[in-house]
DNA sequence: AAGTGGTCTAGACCACAGT
DNA sequence: CTGTGGTCTAGACCACTTC
């Protein structure tokens, strides 16, 4: 039993949120039920609930309890917000074509370069994706994963189309957090013709590198947002 | 004594982090004797060190001690890459050019009504103000402060040229964490001469509403980055 | 009044760092 | 080895929300 205890509570309890089991906008159960059920003191059910709520998938009341937050977690950064409206953008939402991959490929993009501490060589899995909200193309995505520790992974389809999901259930890799480079630069011919915009016109560059569960296990995107309709915002 | 305990540890050591008596870099003392010196149990006392990990003041190491976050907290985003090293912006490196203010303003401009809720008549303490790294302009920026509670703000230089630190030692106003919008847009023909780029170069706009540790006041900042030579980056 | 989360105590054992 | 932070227990009292 490696694990902590309070990282068991904290997994359990995001997969119950993450799999529908506690529902947006229910209440969890009580942190007394919670001990109960855990066999644990208030400290330690205190300290998961306080993960979660960092990690942004929960909210809490005092006299109330803790409420599963709506839209889910947001990824610490990165969601849409529209004209008027709210739109919240995850795998779960809007639409997601994947125009190529997986496939494996080796990395021979230099932006990543200042991103990456070791791996070179080695061979990546490779998307490339154009993710919709209310049918506009918003984000035209290039993901690039290790190919470590991922058997089958490119044979298998996508579980619920959602990358993110499909490594926490099949191979129990968490996304936590990422870091991020943004620029806004002018978009190039194909880019535009994906984003249904002007060559040249502006564009927002996202340059990620996602952390997982896994130590020194990281995901790579490149992404370009047309942000005249929606805004990326991010929050603290 | 209706405050928290913990929130006062908290605040007293963050005060001697901020105002040099522990110093960046060096060593926090030990739980234990902070236990001893605020007369508090180790719980008490790691709950106001994790706050302070969670708003980037220290960080800490398991055998060794809780060290003070070298060139102060990011306030959660925001630092500036460079273009093969780092450069950390904050309000005490680089330049900062007061263009127009401080002063008395309506805020007339409609792009940030989406961020506030009430407020619309009031006056706000207005700043014009730009950004350079390196010598070279990378932000333009517009802020907005509520002219509430502030005596004497417009007539008072500002404490080492920093708006967070006038607030804080002035005002003991702490800003705590943001929400912002990204966009990319084409730069108009004052921020284009001010970043020294061409007019219609894309530019990164930023939309920002600051939280304090007072209830219900907020800033208000209006951004625009030249992101040719360093892009944005944040974390989590 | 009952149930909830917020704060706090006074211990304990462990894993990691530096000597 | 000593000292540090990481985890955890078994209680306690309080403030807030709901009924």
């Amino acid at each position: 039993m490696k694990i902590p205890l309070y990282r068991q509570i904290q997994a359990s309890l995001k997969e119950k949120i993450t799999s529908g089991i506690y529902e947006e906008g229910g209440l969890l159960p009580s942190e007394n039920d919670l001990c109960t059920e855990f066999n644990a003191t208030r400290m330690t059910v205190r300290q998961a609930l306080n993960e979660l709520v960092r990690e942004g998938y929960i909210t809490r009341q005092h006299g109330k309890g803790s409420t599963v937050s709506a839209s889910r977690k947001s990824l610490g950064l990165l969601s849409l917000k529209g004209w008027t409206e709210v739109v919240v953008a995850s795998d779960r939402h809007g639409k997601t074509l994947v125009l190529e991959g997986p496939m494996l490929k080796k990395m021979q993009n230099p932006i990543f370069r200042p991103l990456i501490d070791t791996e070179s060589d080695e061979d990546f899995i490779f998307f490339k994706r154009l993710r919709l909200v209310e049918d506009l193309p918003v984000m035209y995505e290039h993901t690039y994963i290790p190919n470590d520790n991922l058997p089958n992974f490119i044979e298998e389809p996508l579980l619920e189309g959602s990358l993110f999901r499909t490594l926490l259930i099949r191979y129990q890799i968490d996304v936590q957090s990422m870091t991020q480079e943004v620029r806004a630069i002018a978009a190039d011919k194909e880019t535009a013709n994906l984003l249904k915009i002007k060559t040249k016109s502006p564009v927002l560059h996202l340059l990620r590198k996602y952390k997982t569960s896994v130590e020194g296990f990281f995901l790579y995107s490149s992404i370009y947002c047309n942000t005249e309709k929606f805004a990326i915002s991010s929050f603290n």
